[in-house]
DNA sequence: CAGTGGATGCTCT
DNA sequence: GAGCATCCACTGT
């Protein structure tokens, strides 16, 4: 970890963020992302942008959604299903109230601390999914509106070598605006929420 | 492997 | 009061 942690001229940083909601949701497959001891490879993602009934700030500015209307390259944090802390990134322009899931990781460092919070298991079911990845990592609702780019997040970009394929599907676990293809995932991982990404 | 249903709490109507 | 950007256990192949 001391590695990572000392590289700080190449954290991604709010300029990363500042950009197509879909675009930065396709470009963090591959990325590293870091909370604490712990962290992986980000390998399955979904883009929400305003104009999209599936988006939370679809409905306007309220006391929920504020720091989806907030600066980009913060952490927008909400609980879902009365139980799980889902992790965004706020994307676009300060006002476009957009943001990228973060859907599954492999799992690089810190394992045994994951497995401390989410149990005995394989690898492969320790961040596979948005309520998962949250419980192994530990980010709750107290990261709501956190920077992305100081301790304890760290966030880095893919390393030169990689040579990943990215794959694009319909997302996962929405009853509006199905069809539009804002699922990113890298091209056979085993660490995605579901087998497969069908589009 | 696929399908179903319960847990659980907050937001918005 | 309805509806969730989910997970897990359980059922029946």
């Amino acid at each position: 970890m001391s590695s990572e942690g000392t590289a700080t001229e190449s954290r991604l940083t709010a300029e990363f963020f500042d950009r197509s909601v879909h675009l930065v949701a396709r470009e963090l497959i591959g990325c590293r992302l870091f909370y604490g001891d712990c962290g992986g490879v980000i390998v399955e993602t979904e883009s929400y942008e305003r104009d999209d009934p599936a988006c939370h700030a679809y409905v306007g500015l309220t006391e929920r959604t504020e720091v989806l209307f907030g600066p980009p390259g913060r952490a927008y944090v909400y609980l879902s299903y009365g139980i799980h802390s889902l992790l965004n990134f706020v994307a676009e322009p300060e006002g476009e109230a957009a943001a990228v899931l973060i859907r599954a990781l492999a799992p690089t460092s810190g394992v045994e601390s994951m497995r401390a919070r989410r149990g005995e298991r394989p690898d492969r079911d320790l961040c596979s999914g948005p309520g998962k990845l949250t419980e192994a990592l530990g980010i709750d609702l107290s990261q709501n509106g956190a920077d992305l780019s100081t301790d304890p997040f760290l966030l880095l970009p893919r390393g030169d070598g990689w040579r990943g394929q990215v794959i694009t599907g319909r997302r996962v676990g929405i009853t509006k605006a199905v069809e539009r293809p804002w699922r990113f995932g890298l091209a056979g991982s085993p660490h995605i929420s579901k087998p497969a990404i069908r589009p």
